[in-house]
DNA sequence: CCTCCACCGGAAAGCCGGGTCA
DNA sequence: TGACCCGGCTTTCCGGTGGAGG
């Protein structure tokens, strides 16, 4: 450890800190957020009543790392009580199946990745975790990711306890979707008993404290140029407060300046680095099908021709169709698009909130999320949507 | 307090391409 | 080879709903 810290260079103390998986020793501006973790769970751990945790906030709002850095605190007092604790990225455990095979495997179950049937992984599970008077506790982050497959593997994980003699089992689920507690089954909520905590955005002021204490550890001293903080903090600030974002920006931003041999990071390097960045969103856009790319250009004409930020699903269908019908492609329903919308918010592509207009119904509200000039020659440079490029609209 | 808009999103079924098995 | 299955994508159908305005 000691010597990695020689190894590095002038720029940086220790790069690691910089990393999203790194936990750091406390979290500025989540106090709340963890004492009322920690509360339930070893209040749970303690009376053995099992309890579940549903925990929701955007990219970047520190769930993923104030349930590390919980675990980390309750693993001392699980190892002597024997209380596993598990985590799963369902991200890359994307099914019911892959989950299930995955908990089995992990109280030394040899269930084949292929070939048994769901509920027999399942029941075995059961039979498994409860060989012990134990108290289980499953992490579940990217949760969402499960629920929109159909699966479900979430209602028999939060119903489990009901199955159970000995062992007691609590699910702690992640989502980056703010309206995913309403997707979960009410009936399932009330009958698990299921917590809620919510993981606000960031204000500049917050995402400046935490840049300030994690620089602090990652460079060397005065290798940070004063105003390199300050943009991290304004550029992320513009992207919903991601603090995950403003991380990465420093991260690169020092690389760059490393490896053109700076002594000291620049504002320059932060623009270079946000323009890396800004790379990754135009390859997101590249790769979208064929649908989405028209579903996007239809928020950008919008905003041309009507020279305004944001706009209800109504307005964007209407100029979905009417481009199709431009550029001759075969329109999808409406009940598709709301689901492709649904996606590109996910993707961050754009913003998508349920809103209420009274007499003029309810609706979602859309915007943009990243900069016009950005995704627009990518989008137009597809060549199915090349027909958009003489719509001219008067300005 | 009730209504009623404009859309949301669940359920289920169809279609399609690709993979599997006898 | 053909019957069958699977998963992803899409459509059809439809029941639901928050809140401004009556």
């Amino acid at each position: 450890m000691t010597e990695e810290h020689l190894r590095e260079g002038e720029i940086f103390a220790d790069k690691a800190v910089l990393h999203s998986t790194y936990i750091p020793e406390n979290l500025p501006h989540r106090v709340e957020q963890i004492a009322t973790l920690t509360d339930l769970l070893s209040t749970a751990l303690k009376e053995k009543a099992p309890t579940n945790i549903l925990i929701y906030g955007k990219t970047g709002t520190g769930k993923t790392a104030a349930v590390k850095y919980v675990s980390k605190q309750l693993e001392e007092m699980a190892r002597t009580s024997n209380c596993p604790l598990i985590y799963i990225n369902c991200e890359l455990f994307y099914t019911q199946h892959r989950v299930l095979g995955y908990l089995a495997r992990f109280f030394n179950k040899r269930v084949p990745v292929f070939g048994w049937p769901t509920d027999e992984v399942y029941s075995e599970l059961k039979e498994r975790i409860d060989t012990e008077d134990r108290y289980v506790v499953v992490i579940l982050d990217e949760m969402d990711k499960l629920v929109t497959k159909e699966d479900e593997v979430l209602y028999n994980l939060l119903r489990i306890n009901s199955d159970l003699n000995k062992a007691r089992v609590s699910v702690i689920g992640i989502s980056n979707n703010p309206t995913f507690s309403e997707l979960l089954d009410q009936r399932v909520k009330s009958l698990s008993g299921m917590k809620e905590i919510v993981f606000p955005a960031y204000n500049a002021d917050q995402l400046k404290d935490i840049l300030t204490e994690r620089a602090a550890m990652a460079f060397n001293y005065s290798a940070l140029d004063d105003a390199v903080i300050p943009l991290c903090v304004a550029l992320a600030a513009k992207q919903d407060g991601d603090a995950k974002y403003a991380l990465d920006l420093l991260l690169i931003s020092g690389e760059i300046a490393e490896r053109s041999k700076s002594k000291k990071v620049s504002e320059e390097h932060v623009r270079i680095a946000s323009e890396k960045t800004e790379d990754s969103i135009i390859e997101m856009v590249k790769i979208l099908p064929l649908q989405s790319k028209i579903l996007l250009s239809s928020v950008l004409m919008l905003m041309r021709e009507k020279n305004e930020r944001s706009f209800i699903s109504g307005d964007v269908y209407n100029m979905y169709y009417r481009l199709c019908d431009h550029l001759g492609v075969e329109m999808l329903t409406q009940r598709r698009l709301i689901d492709l919308i649904s996606e590109l918010d996910i993707f961050g592509l754009i913003n998508a909130v349920i809103v209420s207009r009274g007499k003029h119904g309810r609706t979602k509200e859309i915007s943009l999320k990243v900069p016009e000039e950005l995704i627009q020659p990518v989008l137009f440079a597809d060549p199915e949507l090349k027909a958009l490029s003489d719509i001219r609209v008067r300005a």
